[in-house]
RNA sequence: GCCCCCGUAGCUCAGCGGAUAGAGCGAGUGACUUCUAAUCACUUGGUCGCAGGUUCGAGUCCUGCCGGGGGCACCA
């Protein structure tokens, strides 16, 4: 049984092909093995070119050496050379529905387990305590989410942790108005972002509340018990908030994964005086600083993280050292993940560097800044949250599903439950697809028509797919067993038969580049076949064999749609 | 001023150094008594920001420029 890509393997055919025909090694990424889109070519190799070059004969005349010995015949027709040295190679038909067949039995549709796991923490969501989570989380939660999934089925042991933001001066003035407010009356945080404003907005007017919460910001931080029992409150109030947007979401997080900076803070000390113990430190301007090599001011003076204020206290740049720091060498962690917004990128590097120098992280352990561009409105400028006009994520989840709604209340052959319940997947699968399908590293102009829209590369096209496949199925009467016989004699059959095939490819591209978009993009071309196979190729009226096969294409196709989306966070529903 | 990211069809976006740059939306024409029309087929639409360079081959890599965005010392 072929394990992985298809493509994995024809590399490894042509590695072979040119050490037996030109006494070359290669590797089997230089075997440049590529889908193709030629008609009639399933994939193309492009290595002749290159390699007719590195031996100084016509490429042509290396593609046809390479032909020669290619061991093939099991998975390939006669390959054929175009232009100025191209392979293109096309599977068998009988390799293609053996393969098919065989992964109707297969759990993992083809996918490999990793054979060297890695232990990632990933750093995602990091909404800030006593306020109300908006759309500016969208991105960081579905991202974070979509390649834990990922990660976790590719076999690696990931831990998330979610940085909520729980500490600091801020909370001097949060816990002031709670005391102000009353502590008893438990609606008193109900609404976070008044909370919240109201907060800001006498400790701006009033000198004396703004006494008293820099005052609170020392009881906070030295561990006053009562203070403490008020912060517990307010964080308390903020979790099963945030949990209410994460259960609509299906996000996987819990308070377990809660790392917030309430947690770095007892290794702020240590943290700072390691480095301070390394010599890596400095005092300039009254801050304690550490200078990474290669960063700037606009004065052209080296830029320090700065690890301790002049004030005394300890700021985001202190946590973020202490997180590396906790992660790298505390839990062991062979990469950390940070799904946070590009505009952080500096910092990231920064802290990145001075981990290193601080000898935290090994060469072997990487870290990744997985960023996403910002979120504009349609001025084309920053969301800015304090602009007032955010808008809020559970009210946009509501109207998402809401919206789906509307359509699905057409269906009378449906519960009441199962319509809600469908709702539910189509409006939170939209939202979701729509930051998860494209380049993560682009700005996304925020629109709901964007965002909500059913038609194209949108999770209602898959999950509408998906369910046809499904009804058909129901309607056949039959269940699909692995092995059943497949015959492609349809060009839509047999190029639905070639898509289905090549989910491993996706998800791997997908994890490489922490790039969900890369699996949502196989996963709407694989949709895209099924629809114009489902035009073409009747399953219910076909002869007896025919309608087998096709009932099998069908049952695959959901499988692969179902775990694709699933590895996104997005539900499948078994109908539409 | 320095650094980072982006610039592809009217709009939103894919595009792994390979062949004639692809989808969707929009617009136009067809297709539901037939497995779900939240659909499909066909048509329309491009100086890949500009100029050099590397290469057998550049939307993709390098340099410069133009345009947009972001970052650049005690907020995160």
């Amino acid at each position: 049984m072929l394990q992985g890509d298809v493509g994995l393997e024809l590399a490894a055919r042509v590695v072979a092909a040119v050490k037996s025909s030109l006494d070359l090694d290669i590797t089997p990424a230089e075997a440049l093995i590529r889908p193709s889109n030629r008609p009639g070519a399933d994939y193309q190799c492009n290595a002749a070119m290159g390699l007719g070059k590195r031996v100084g004969r016509p490429p042509r005349e290396v593609a046809a050496a390479i032909v020669g010995a290619l061991d093939g015949t099991d998975l390939v027709v006669e390959p054929e050379i175009a232009g100025p040295g191209f392979i293109n190679l096309t599977l068998t038909d009988t390799w293609l529905t053996t393969h098919i067949e065989q992964l109707l039995g297969e759990e993992r549709l083809g996918v490999p387990v990793t054979e060297r796991p890695r232990r990632i923490a990933i750093d995602y969501s990091s909404p800030n305590v006593a306020k109300e989570m908006h759309v500016g989380h969208i991105r960081s939660t579905v991202i974070g989410d979509a390649l834990v999934r990922m990660l976790r089925f590719h076999g690696d042991e990931v831990i998330p942790h979610n940085h909520l933001g729980d500490w600091g001066t801020p909370f001097g003035m949060l816990i002031e108005h709670l005391v102000d407010e009353g502590v008893d009356a438990d609606h008193s945080v109900s609404d976070l972002n008044v909370f919240y404003q109201e907060a800001r907005k006498k400790f701006d007017s009033d000198p004396d509340f703004a006494e008293r919460a820099r005052l609170r910001v020392v009881k906070l931080q030295s561990g006053d018990e009562q203070t403490l029992e008020l912060w517990q409150q307010l964080v308390d109030e903020s979790m099963r908030h945030f949990m209410k947007a994460y259960k609509m979401l299906g996000i996987g997080l819990t308070p377990e994964d809660n790392y917030g900076e309430s947690f770095y803070n007892q290794y702020l000390a240590d943290t700072v005086a390691e480095l301070e113990q390394k010599g890596l430190t400095e005092i300039s301007d009254g801050a304690l600083c550490v200078f990474p090599k290669g960063f700037f001011n606009r004065e052209g003076d080296p830029l320090p993280l700065i690890v301790r204020k002049s004030d005394g206290g300890y700021g985001y740049m202190s946590t973020d050292l202490a997180t590396a720091r906790y992660w790298g060498v505390e839990r062991a962690a062979t990469d950390l993940l940070y799904v946070v917004g590009t505009p952080q990128a500096q910092h990231f590097a920064m802290v990145f560097v001075a981990s290193r120098d601080a000898g935290w992280l090994t060469p072997e352990q990487n870290t990744v800044h997985v960023n996403f561009g910002s979120i504009l409105g349609e001025d084309g400028k920053m969301f800015r949250t304090r602009s007032g006009d955010t808008v809020k994520l559970i009210d946009l989840l509501t109207e998402a599903i809401d919206r789906a709604a509307a359509v699905v209340g057409e269906r009378e052959d449906l519960t009441a439950e199962e319509r809600a319940s469908i709702a539910h997947a189509v409006g939170i699968g939209a939202v979701k697809y729509a930051d998860l399908s494209s380049d993560r590293e682009k700005d996304y102009v925020f629109s709901w028509e964007k965002m909500l829209a059913t038609d194209g590369n949108t999770a209602t096209y898959l999950q509408y797919a998906n369910a046809r496949t499904l009804s058909i199925i129901r309607k056949s009467g039959e269940t699909v067993r692995p092995g059943a016989k497949v015959t492609l004699a349809e060009k839509a059959e047999r190029d639905l038969a070639l898509q289905l095939i090549q989910l491993p490819a996706a998800v791997q591209a997908a994890i490489d580049g922490y790039t969900p978009h890369k699996l949502t993009t196989y996963l709407y071309e694989t949709a895209s076949a099924f629809t114009s196979f489902f035009e073409k190729c009747p399953v219910l009226k076909a002869e007896p064999e025919i309608r087998a096969s096709r009932l099998a294409l069908c049952a695959l196709t959901s499988k692969v749609l179902t775990l694709g989306l699933d590895l996104l966070g997005i539900k499948a529903p078994t109908r539409l």
